[in-house]
DNA sequence: TATAATTCGGACAAAAAACTCTTTAGGAGT
DNA sequence: ACTCCTAAAGAGTTTTTTGTCCGAATTATA
């Protein structure tokens, strides 16, 4: 019941940095002090994410991480394409290689329609709105209390 | 999407031998032959699985595993309670320590519905009825063509 | 131009998960 | 009693994931 913990800082990571007033880049150190999370890890992370064209990134004085433009939408199965690599939802959950309504596994036909709502749920949440929520103190990002916001 | 590899082996081998003539040991090499998978880690799942109470074991001459009395029914859930641990299914899916109804996380309420979905499947399937369904023939537990059934 | 602040890149380290090997102990058949 | 077949137990290895460190490149500002 389980994202990598990869996946879990970078979806944290993306909402955090969507709740942050758009083009200024937001300091890896801000992010993993903000999120409780180890800076170095979350860095190779957020590189990782510039490189798949999700953030852009700047260098020295004024640097940081911003949303790429056009990407403030992105929905969580997006980004867990990136993450989790692009057989996210296509393989079979008892680790068959080949299994699908043709031959199938025993738990195929029950699985299906649930992981169905996963996807569905999946991509009806994207950064912005999700940022939203959180910046109206709705949600909590990370095991702390949540932080003082931005006028 | 997601379960170990343990819990795949578990969940593979459990079903396996639900489908074996109840009482006969099964041979653990002979159900790692059948699955495809490595005889030694399987062996230590299997004997795990004895110490919580889902399989008897028999050393010596005839051997082997079965399951324990009154275990045919068994939910899946309960058996992934066991391989992956009590919090399986408590844990937030961004990795937060604390998530619930009143202090949650962003994903928290589009989550739970789906989690809900998840435990029922799971709850609803046993390993005397996927045994039965697998020794009809309609589905295939490991990657391999359908092995010869016992008359 | 110098300096401080940042990301980038690669090597490294630690921890966890997956897997192996070897030895011991127990039970069945002869 | 002896032999063979099995699981049990524990240590060890390998692979993957997670996490650290450090030096180099880049940029704003004084």
């Amino acid at each position: 019941m389980v994202l990598s913990r990869t996946s879990q800082y970078a979806v944290q990571a993306l909402i955090y940095i969507a709740t942050q007033p758009a083009g200024e880049p937001v300091l890896n150190r801000d992010i993993a002090e903000r999120l409780n999370v180890p800076a170095a890890y979350l860095a190779k992370i957020l590189q990782s994410l510039c490189k798949q064209g999700l953030l852009d990134s700047f260098r020295g004085r004024l640097g940081g991480f911003c949303l790429r433009d056009g990407m403030q939408k992105t929905s969580l199965m997006q980004v867990l394409l990136l993450t989790e690599g692009p057989d996210f939802t296509k393989s079979c959950i008892l680790g068959l290689k080949e299994c699908s309504d043709h031959s199938a596994c025993p738990m195929h036909f029950k699985w299906v329609p649930v992981k169905k709502k996963i996807i569905a749920m999946l991509q009806e949440m994207n950064l912005e709105e999700l940022a939203k929520a959180v910046r109206t103190g709705k949600y909590r990002l990370a095991d702390l209390p949540a932080a003082a916001l931005p006028a």
